[in-house]
DNA sequence: GCTGCAGTTGCAACGACTCGCATTTGCAAC
DNA sequence: GTTGCAAATGCGAGTCGTTGCAACTGCAGC
């Protein structure tokens, strides 16, 4: 399977060693190709790889988004969702009137990290945010 | 208790019920001057207040969080941060190497602000925000 | 002051997630 | 192919936070 070479090609540039729990994990949150809750793995792990502890997959996850190769975002449904780090970097705003997600452009938040580093010399990681608020259409309607 | 008198108020303005537990939990919140964690300030209300359950706390913060009337912040450390909503309004940046959390003046996330509304129509939540990184002195040590 | 009702509360159970530890295992070195 | 070791894993216990429900209560109306 070329996902999972390629995930393991992944893990092993990143240092760390190539488990098969941890490429079917990682696999997983490729092929979700959107965000995907922890729980949601869990469960669709315990199909594919019963073998496979829910506590592994939280300390994968957890580790994963340290070194840099998934996002985790809470997106406001109390749970963490998690994507695959891919090309296309965007946000996302968060209506908590009608609960629409729509997509942001980076240039909001990269233009803001360009700030902090020249005027304050901090190095932000803003690789994928959520920002709540009202959408234009629940403005209109208050 | 004036303090308590004045959060009674607050409640009454937001169109909510005042009850004694309300009081004391946001009067609580309010003396912590700083950021407090639900699980401390359960223990003190254990202290102060025996009768309050904290599951009581947890739906008072929930709501007021809400309301506007508190800031409830991820600043990494596991637990859930909140705040009274004071005049000064400021968010900050947190470094993942040291631990460091400095403050963030309003500007940056104003003028971000200012933007999503005007190009996008979004009126975005930008109450208190944590921002991680790494900050100048981390950068300069790898 | 009493009443009724919608909202709040305490309790126990539960969900999402973390932690300690004994055992297993990836992989570098031989 | 074997070995040793540091890291990973499964398991069970635990933490932080949520939820359902019966009982309680704030408060508007009388």
């Amino acid at each position: 399977m070329a996902c999972e070479n390629e995930t393991a090609v992944v893990l092993r540039e990143a240092g760390q060693k190539v488990t098969p729990q941890r490429v079917h994990i990682l696999c997983e949150v490729r092929h979700a190709g959107v965000h995907i809750t922890a729980s949601r793995l869990i469960d669709e792990l315990r199909v594919s790889h019963p073998f496979i502890d829910a506590s592994t997959v939280y300390r994968t996850l957890a580790s994963a988004a340290d070194l840099g190769l998934v996002y985790e975002t809470d997106m406001g449904s109390g749970e963490s969702e998690f994507e695959w780090v891919g090309k296309d970097r965007h946000h996302h705003l968060i209506c908590r009137s009608c609960g629409d997600v729509e997509s942001l452009d980076n240039s909001y938040l990269d233009g803001m990290a360009t700030l902090l580093y020249e005027e304050a010399g901090f190095q932000a990681d803003l690789g994928h945010f959520a920002i709540f608020g009202v959408c234009k259409g629940c403005q209109t309607k208050a």
